[in-house]
RNA sequence: GCACCCGUAGCUCAGUGGAUUAGAGUAGCUGGCUUCGAACCAGUUGGUCGCAAGUUCGAAUCUUGCCGGGUGUACCA
């Protein structure tokens, strides 16, 4: 695609001494294999009719040996048809890694220490974990963090249910709840809530509470270890640092560093002070604030309350200059709900004021809320719906039932669930119907997933499947050419995704190709025909096109199913 | 009030740094398995792309104004 723009460009330059850069579309295979509306664009700089730029351009163009066929049509479009040699060489194109040198961060998931993972978090730690995977693919370094409250109400709301659980400030009645992780996640989720609303209801418990909110920040100032209070945080805090680990690998995810709260608000606190000093943030009502800004369209944030605490916007910044110093990031990615995307604006501008150059450096991207798309059916069948972990059980459950080989129950419906999130582009809210997703047909992960152990059963009945070099005589056939035609443009789909860090286009580009597949099987005899090994070579570029793909989207491609 | 995001087929969504005849899935209807895995394929029904104006040879896509939905708007995280 690259050389053929190029040539195109080269072909305006000789004309008209214009440089320009050539954009080509994929238009409708019956107007060729690519397309550019280049002629259009220029004809009013030229001065002339743009049907008669095209003329020209296509006219110089004709003899090249890649190209088939180049037309002129409507008001001045070009459309080339490759060669089917040339077609095929689409298919072996593999993008440089142009990100070698790039230390990038990326943070997203970010739950809160003792509570549970809910929907959201499940969408996000799937979203966030392909986004890395996108940008590694160009061969940048890529630092993987997750960002959560270990500090605050919500742990004395907590405590205070855990301690009136076990009857008292009583460390060694933790050893009586159970072992797991999911387990222990979940009591101390059970505790929260009757903290919680303790806290709306007991005037005595509300005061205690406070008080505990206070300890905490205590603990943590003077690392207290040796009371019992400090000792059952400690204990409950690592077991939610536990149950994080414990469900990324459920998700098989990869690893993050999870940077606490606590950790930050240090940091951030003093950055905040000195900024003060230099007239970055004001002093305003005995609370520091960084100044909003209308033209900007930045709204006053409160970074230090008046009773000298650091507010969330603080600890952010903590984060912010955290990672910049552990992993000197050239590039900084943040995925968060799209409701926080005023409020992260007026945090990166104040960092940038902080240290000029670091917003640029900065993304924030944000994405849609997850709703339920029959909320009846499934608030009766789950339960609390919003728990992350009941949304995987469930879909395991369901896959289960419609008889999936034991083994790969979990990586089926993982698939179904990740495929499901990531083929919404980003920002949208994802309307998440359960039985939709678990459905093994239409645009799903498990039809894709069929899809590739399909082609890996076929390939085990032919002799030809060993053979790793593509050998080509004669011509294309129509359904082979289409096949090959879509295979080609695997690598424009993931140059998309990675460029606008949007992962949907690789999930509409192998659901087309799973498409396309299934209309030439429907058409060509692999196994026994005069052309086995022609067709076996594609099918093989089509399973490793659709295990690659898969793979970048985190999702196993199964040989059997 | 102000700001940001969204509005495409009954439902769920692609397409939105302009382009040839608006596409998929799903639901409905019809046809196709003694044949490489039918978890499939083919056909069909279904749309004044929220409304209106503007810019252009050309607008779902850009601009403006409305309407509708969501979110945010200083001491909670």
């Amino acid at each position: 695609m690259k050389k053929t723009s190029e040539i195109i460009a080269r072909v305006i330059n000789e004309l008209f001494g214009s440089d320009t850069s050539v954009e080509l579309t994929r238009p409708e295979p019956q107007f060729g294999d690519f397309a550019t509306n280049i002629a259009l664009k220029l004809a009013k700089d030229i001065g002339k009719s743009p049907r008669e730029i095209a003329e020209k351009i296509s006219e110089k163009m004709q003899g090249n040996n890649d190209f088939k066929k180049i037309e002129v049509a409507g008001p001045g479009f070009i459309n080339i048809s490759l060669t089917d040699q040339a077609l095929v060489e689409l298919t072996q194109y593999k993008p440089v890694a142009s990100n070698q040198a790039l230390s990038y961060v990326i943070e997203y998931s970010c739950p809160n220490a003792f509570k549970e993972l809910h929907t959201g978090h499940l969408y996000q730690t799937i979203l966030g974990d392909v986004m890395a995977r996108l940008i590694e693919s160009t061969g940048a370094s890529v630092h993987r963090t997750s960002f959560g409250g270990d500090i605050g109400l919500h742990v004395a709301k907590c405590l205070y249910g855990m301690v009136q659980n076990l009857g008292g400030e009583l460390p060694q009645k933790l050893d009586d709840i159970s072992k797991a992780p999911m387990e222990r996640a979940y009591w101390i989720s059970q505790c929260y809530v009757a903290g919680s609303q303790a806290y709306e209801n007991e005037f005595a418990a509300k005061n205690q509470i406070e008080l505990y909110n206070q300890t905490v920040y205590k603990i943590h100032d003077s690392n207290e270890h040796g009371t019992p209070i400090a000792e059952i945080y400690w204990t409950t805090r690592q077991w939610s640092f536990d149950y994080f680990e414990a469900f990324y690998s459920i998700l098989h995810v990869d690893n993050m560093r999870y940077i606490p709260e606590s950790s930050t608000a240090e940091l951030g606190l003093s950055l905040v002070k000195d900024g003060l000093e230099k007239g970055i943030f004001k002093e305003s009502d005995g609370a520091v604030v960084f100044e909003g800004d209308l033209q900007k369209k930045l709204h006053t944030r409160v970074f230090i309350t008046s009773k000298g605490l650091p507010t969330y916007e603080t600890k952010d910044i903590g984060v912010i200059f955290t990672e910049k110093q552990d992993y000197n990031f050239d590039k900084r990615l943040l995925i968060t709900g799209n409701e926080q995307s005023e409020y992260m604006k007026v945090v990166f501008a104040a960092a940038d004021a902080l240290s000029p150059g670091l917003e640029s450096a900065m993304h924030h991207v944000t994405n849609g809320t997850v709703r339920f798309g029959d909320g009846k059916k499934m608030s009766s069948r789950l339960g609390n719906v919003s728990r992350a972990i009941d949304v995987v059980n469930f879909v395991k459950d369901r896959i289960r039932d419609i008889g999936s080989q034991a083994d790969i129950i979990d990586d089926v419906a993982l698939g179904a669930i990740k495929f499901e999130f990531l083929r919404h582009r980003v920002g949208n809210d994802i309307a998440f119907d359960i039985e939709e997703s678990v459905s093994i047909h239409g645009s799903s992960g498990p039809y894709l997933q069929y899809a590739h152990a399909r082609a890996c059963s076929i390939l085990e009945k032919s002799k030809y499947s060993e053979n790793p070099e593509f050998i080509m005589s004669g011509s294309l056939e129509e359904s082979e050419r289409s096949l090959v035609r879509k295979l080609g443009e695997y690598n424009e789909a993931l140059d998309k995704s990675v460029n606008e860090l949007m992962p949907h286009h690789i999930c509409t580009y192998l659901y087309e190709l799973a498409q396309e597949f299934n209309r030439f099987y429907e058409k060509s005899r692999i196994i026994d025909s005069d052309r086995e090994i022609l067709r076996i070579q594609i099918v093989i570029m089509y399973r490793d096109t659709l295990a690659r793909g898969l793979n970048m989207l985190g999702i196993v491609a199964p040989e059997k199913m």
